[in-house]
DNA sequence: CAAAGAATGTCAAAAATGCGACATTTCGAA
DNA sequence: TTCGAAATGTCGCATTTTTGACATTCTTTG
């Protein structure tokens, strides 16, 4: 049984040698983001891949009651935006700076280029996109079959920053509601149980998990009666 | 939101040439399977990557109580295992050939081996990946969103397998509930609104989709919708 | 510092969904 | 062909979740 408080989507970069990564940085463009800023809007078509150097940045879709449906926060050496390289996919999610962020931003033509030089940077981008598609369908499964208490406690695990950063969640109950696909009604009351069992606080637009790993026991316990299913790669 | 039921995730193999798919074919091992024939089982190991040849895989996971939540089917040239190839994940799928099928096996190491000697693999892969990594992306934003008509609507698109074969799908109507994670009267009841439509007909452990492509339609109209309210409100 | 705006906490009614039961239909084996 | 197992079609009833409303708490801003 995976480990998911201690199971990590090693990012892109953590595949790559110094040397690597210099050349990258050689081959890009730097970008400074203030907290809050607007990166790219899902349905771009221009083709690139941008690395989180520092900081965080927010991926999600804007619903229809413009609440944000958060999918997930890509920490330092996590990558976005591999769909307009290699496919004719336009950008999926909407993306904005979450504290203050370093971009390193590479055409894709340039990226291509830089692939087909040294295969290297294709190894460590496959197996980046691999983890964080395991991830993506870890979700998609605990929506499917997890009863709303656990649900909701396996998306905090999952969007909770590793430490040394602080484990708190800053974002409003009625956007991870949406992210959720619940009322926020529903979603309060769940935390508010959570809250009562001394595994989070909630504070005003935070959610602070006060120790990931005894959320992650709980959550264990509690799927290990339902029993727990893990979905995988597929999906054609 | 892109047409995900004419979407189609191009597979592995039609991302390369007549030589590179004889070299899989030299290297690999083919193997038979009658219809209904286990492949593998959520747990295993041993690293290897596996490519439909002909016929098609169902993947899915057997729940306690013998019901089969079904994940995908997995149609010629499509792969899985990558995971196992490329991450010391385990597989977490059962696979059953769907008809009579073969399948291509190639071992982890071999096909490592492959893709070091010619990048074409990977650059395949990767591609591959990502598109079938969009689809999960997009699949977990629809059920976070859709009403339960269309959520239906639109698994039994992604499932039904692409014509020529026939527009069918042979499974229990407990199944696909447990696969949407309904109750089996709910989804009988969604069935049976689709079919008032005309959409689609049931039969025993069978559902028919009539028209594909009105099928699509009458799910176009009904996310258009909402995907209307949702750019009035990502401008304002 | 005070007021306005924003987000949370909570409740009761309404709607949706699950659950259990049972009749009906279909399939397959004796 | 007949019978039994398996799957579907449906119906109330119990439960969960949403909706809409409103008071409260926190943050920001003038």
């Amino acid at each position: 049984m995976t480990d998911l408080a201690n199971f990590r989507a090693k990012p892109f970069l953590e595949f790559l040698s110094r040397e690597q990564i210099a050349t990258l940085r050689d081959v890009g463009h730097l970008r400074q983001y203030t907290s809050g800023q607007f990166i790219q809007s899902r349905g771009d078509a221009e083709s690139g891949i941008a690395i989180v150097e520092t900081g965080a940045a927010q991926a999600g879709i804007y619903s229809s009651d413009g609440g944000f449906i958060l999918t997930s926060f890509l920490g330092p050496g996590q990558t976005f935006g591999e769909f307009t390289v290699f496919t004719d996919l336009p950008r999926t999610h909407d993306l904005a700076a979450s504290g203050p962020t370093q971009l390193l931003h590479i055409s894709g033509k340039r990226f291509l280029q830089l692939c087909e030089a040294e295969p290297a940077y294709l190894f460590a981008l496959t197996r980046a996109t691999l983890l964080r598609s395991y991830i993506a369908l870890e979700m998609l499964h605990a929506v499917r079959i997890l009863p709303l208490l656990p649900r909701v406690a396996k998306y905090l695990l999952i969007l909770t920053p590793e430490l040394p950063a602080e484990p708190r969640l800053k974002l409003r109950q009625s956007d991870l509601a949406a992210t959720l696909g619940l009322s926020r009604a529903s979603l309060n009351r769940a935390l508010s149980d959570l809250e009562t069992l001394g595994l989070i606080s909630r504070g005003y637009a935070s959610i602070r998990i006060e120790c990931k790993s005894a959320l992650n026991d709980w959550l264990e316990a509690h799927i290990g009666e339902t029993e727990q299913r893990w979905s995988e790669q597929v999906l054609s």
